[in-house]
RNA sequence: UGGCCGGUCGUCUAAGGGUAGGACACUAGGUUUUGGUCCUAGUUGUGGGGGUUCGAAUCCUCCCCGGCCAACCA
């Protein structure tokens, strides 16, 4: 399927796509000459944890309109706090991002490369008069801040004098003091309406080991003072953020205007990623990992990148959803459901079908004889031809899906059923003649007749049967272990209705099959790689596979219209 | 209660004074050796009241609702 097939005038008018608000900005920046018609972004994360499904959002945003305007987008670690980063971060920030597939060349940068520079603008703004150091300590210059209704009061050290600022900050630099004891503030306004503007901090003291300037600074800076001076010193044109940050932009502008940079960066806000079924805060997803509710940050159920890959999602698919989803400046909550919808979309087409029992139940053909093996020709991917195929062995006693039996046929019932007859995907009409049960009077076997003249699927005399199913010869049959993957959270919007965030977690979120018979291709699939389970869903082999041990996670499963059909029955 | 931002189908997102369109979801049908895919059709929307205008989702106004801001976090 090409979407061009589906436009009229076929190749040569693709319908126009409509631009997001960021991009009729870069175009109208770079139509006026602003920046001098360059367009240089930047992707910030802080190495503080791992990068999950709403960074994805900003990273295809970031090196996107880089791509698109021919410009570039840089790696910029925000170090600015040695207490929550770790070098580990950085590099699975790497990963992460070169999984998706982009590339910033020689330009990773560090918030930690610009101390020096960040210290003497620093300097710069306290020989200016608009900077002080303060003694309050936390507790004061909370209350001296003011409320959101009520405006602030000014620091009693808000005037002292320059060279008495200038030698205190010095001295905090070198170690001097203990953490707490002084801080720099910016000297702008403690009446502003905006927060943001009431001295807010520039430096604190922190006696801590900084994961690449060592113990070299006892001093760092706060994120509103290094963010916008690293836009400015790397050339930044467009600098985009999260909404949270709407206010942040009034002090981002008034560092860039009030120290000597050379280059002026602009902010701009956009909506941040939210997804149903999911939590996508850092604070949230640590807690999971350290309660142990998953089991580490690439768990499959958690929205982290990390997690995402190993639960078999494909760069391809989350590029297409990031595109779809669009970027807006709207508070959104996107369905699940899209997510996967692009996921299948790009699964569908490229993975190999493969027959795997999930729930064997054994079934044995009475008129087949019991020394012969057949190979069959399986079609790996109906939706691409090329794709080939791969042989499959065909025997006497099978093993079929227990589901795909019923005792008493509901309405509309196409598989197993005593005296019912059903295809054998790729290999021979079967009928159920007889059900064999144990002491216990569980269904322990089928006992079935083929028609041999039924060889492919196809009977000469044209009968139709409505139900093909998927199975596995048991004597060629490969034993591997399924993890079926859903949800982690029942509720669509986990803690909506003051709810805590381990109410809303689903039990059942992890499945455990571990003895699932497979047919003996299976056995050649690589870690990492895909394949479609015949009428289950996706599979992608996980990591935790060895010699012993052929494990695949459900990445997600087919749309199934009888579980809904079924569903409606059931009542009526 | 202060400031700022934002409200278009169930969910996202277009339309920027001139036919409210697309995607997902949902419903019904068709095709099918996956109850998958694919195809066809359909339901559902401009938060509310005033105003300007030949004409308003779009401009003005009042109201309502939601989000963000009072870390030595980012």
């Amino acid at each position: 399927m090409n979407s061009s097939d589906r436009s009229p005038e076929g190749l040569n008018s693709p319908e126009p796509k409509p631009k997001n608000f960021i991009q009729e900005m870069v175009e109208r920046d770079l139509a006026e000459g602003r920046s001098g018609g360059r367009v240089h972004t930047r992707f910030p994360p802080e190495p503080n944890g791992y990068l999950h499904i709403g960074h994805a959002k900003s990273i295809h945003l970031n090196f996107g309109i880089a791509r698109d305007y021919g410009g570039k987008c840089n790696l910029r670690f925000d170090d600015t706090n040695p207490l929550n980063e770790d070098p580990a971060f950085v590099e699975s920030i790497r990963r992460d991002i070169r999984w998706l597939g982009f590339d910033w060349e020689d330009r990773e940068f560090h918030a930690s490369d610009y101390y020096d520079q960040l210290y003497e603008w620093a300097v710069h703004l306290v020989r200016e008069g608009k900077a002080y150091v303060c003694e309050l300590d936390e507790k004061e210059i909370r209350e001296y801040r003011g409320t959101v209704t009520e405006a602030g009061r000014p620091s009693p050290w808000r005037d002292r004098p320059v060279e008495e600022s200038l030698d205190l900050l010095e001295r905090m630099r070198q170690g001097e003091f203990e953490e707490g004891r002084y801080t720099l503030r910016a000297k702008i306004d403690m009446a502003a309406a905006n927060m943001k503007m009431r001295d807010p901090l520039i430096y604190r003291i922190r006696h801590a080991v900084h994961h690449r300037t060592g113990d070299r600074w006892k001093i760092y800076p706060m994120y509103d003072f290094a963010h916008c001076l690293s836009d400015a010193i790397e050339g930044i044109t467009h600098s985009l953020c999260t909404l949270e940050f709407k206010d942040n932009r009034e002090l981002y502008d008034w560092f860039v205007e009030n120290c000597p940079v050379s280059s002026r960066p602009y902010q701009t806000e956009f909506a941040r990623l939210n997804l149903t079924h999911t939590v996508m805060s850092k604070r949230k997803l640590k807690r999971l990992v350290e309660e142990g509710i998953v089991e580490g940050w690439d768990d499959p159920r958690l929205p982290t990148l990390s997690g995402m890959r190993r639960r078999g999602y494909t760069p391809e698919a989350i590029a297409t959803f990031c595109d779809r989803i669009g970027v807006a400046r709207t508070d959104s909550v996107i369905e699940l459901a899209l997510l996967e919808h692009h996921l299948r979309e790009d699964l569908n087409a490229r993975a190999l079908r493969v027959m795997t029992v999930l729930d064997p139940l054994k079934l044995v053909i009475t008129n087949y004889p019991e020394d012969r093996t057949e190979v069959f020709q399986a079609l790996n991917n109906p939706e691409d031809p090329d794709a080939g195929t791969h042989e499959l062995p065909f025997s006497r006693e099978l093993w079929v899906e227990r589901g795909d039996f019923r005792e008493d046929a509901p309405r509309k019932w196409f598989r197993l059923a005593p005296g019912k007859e059903v295809r054998l995907k790729f290999a021979y009409f079967v009928t159920c003649e007889e059900v064999i049960r144990n002491e216990k009077g569980e269904v322990i076997e089928l006992r079935c007749t083929y028609d041999p003249q039924s060889r492919g699927g196809q009977s000469p005399d044209g009968r139709k049967v409505k139900g093909t199913l998927h199975w596995v010869s048991a004597r060629h049959a490969v034993e591997c272990e399924a993890r079926l993957y859903s949800n982690l959270f029942t509720e669509a919007h986990p803690e909506a209705e003051g709810k805590d965030l381990l109410e809303c977690l689903d039990p059942h979120s992890l499945e455990i099959r571990p003895h699932c018979k497979a047919e003996p291709y299976l056995a050649s699939v690589a870690v990492g790689e895909s394949v479609q389970f015949f009428r289950h869903g996706y599979f992608v082999v996980d990591p935790d596979t060895n010699e012993e041990r052929r494990v695949f996670n459900r990445t997600v499963g087919l749309r199934d219209s009888w579980a809904k059909l079924e569903k409606k029955l059931q009542p009526g």
